[in-house]
DNA sequence: TAATCTTCTTAGCAAATGGCAAGAAATCCC
DNA sequence: GGGATTTCTTGCCATTTGCTAAGAAGATTA
């Protein structure tokens, strides 16, 4: 256990920017959470067991994804630092996980677990609108992703992650990021190489 | 205002479904909802108002959509009777929405306000967990369908939708369907005629 | 009922994307 | 350091999907 708390100031000023609350709440929700190093290709939860953590990325880049049918896995989400990551339904509900959670690279990472959650989520009201602000956020970022999907072109999804996640291209592997966007490595080569030519 | 609240019984095995509760809170739940019907084509919200409202849907279908720059609308999603449909970032930011709720057929709905939500959120623990739970839920559904936007071909997401929501098909225009499954109607029809022959 | 409007289908062509395979480049690991 | 592995790019061709336009079918409204 950690008798003294290692420097959390990064995980409070997260939690005020998301949902702004007096300095002390914040920093009794951030004593909740626990240190945590992975290295690259770790993962902090598989296919099949129950996600009991719930994780803030300080540093390093994760992604979820599930494995398809015909043994492709498919990138659902790239995580940067300064974000909250969470199976949600292997947590929440308690159930065996659908999607592996993996470092992409080594990453340093605060977690919290469910019981302390729990804890914070009923006896708290600022973490209450805190927690809940990061759920509707998430479902605000996937419902764009859809938009994204169905109305912009391939190019188009690329030039709006170079734009808005410029370091998940100096991390990442591009075959990953191609699942991400939705289309195959040989795509994203292709539009890669156009986009560059303008 | 009604002092006797009209039956609402299929609202309260909704919430209860969702995330099971002693009947008594699930009519203290559903008690702070009022019952309201939207004619077809009539809308919930409109692009730039403030959501202030939640709603439960009784009967009929409804949709939200956005406006893309070239004047096309996007469908976002489908809402079936049954079903629990919020504009999340407009209703819990108090901000504009980006975001048109329309009926597209009759609809009998059920709707609380923010305020009692609230209320019910900070004050009974079943409904704390009921609320994350939608909101989870929305999530997961959210998170599928870019897997499925990913993953597969819109003649499986065709067939999927017409195997997981066969009564969509009976009530919603085609048009709307198309764009809510990431193609043109032409694709849709299209995919129909070869589906169709097999 | 007739006129109007919306929805749905179809066709032809263009553009985007995928599948496969091979080779180059980069990285990993002993 | 060097071999093995992974990642990235490229080419070729097939398939899917979009775009445009037109007409048919269906629904709505005066």
């Amino acid at each position: 256990m950690y008798s003294q708390a290692p420097n959390n100031k990064e995980l409070i000023t997260f939690i005020c920017s998301l949902m702004p609350m007096p300095l002390e709440k914040a920093q009794e929700i951030a004593a909740q959470f626990r240190p945590r190093t992975v290295k690259r290709h770790e993962y902090l939860l598989e296919e099949g067991r129950i996600g009991k953590e719930a994780f803030y990325i300080e540093t390093g880049f994760m992604r979820v994804f599930v494995n398809d049918p015909d043994g492709n896995d498919v990138t659902i989400n790239i995580f940067q630092p300064n974000s909250f990551m969470n199976n949600l339904v292997s947590f929440f509900r308690r159930e065996p996980s659908e999607e592996n959670v993996q470092a992409v690279t080594d990453c340093a990472v605060w977690a919290i677990s469910y019981d302390a959650l729990q804890t914070l989520f009923h006896g708290m009201p600022e973490f209450r609108e805190f927690g809940r602000m990061m759920l509707i956020m998430s479902n605000l970022s996937l419902q764009d992703r859809i938009v994204s999907m169905i109305r912009n072109t391939a190019e188009e999804r690329y030039a709006a992650l170079i734009q808005s996640k410029p370091e998940v291209f100096q991390h990442v592997p591009l075959k990953i990021i191609a699942s991400y966007l939705g289309i195959t490595d040989t795509s994203l080569s292709r539009i890669r190489r156009e986009f560059s030519q303008k």
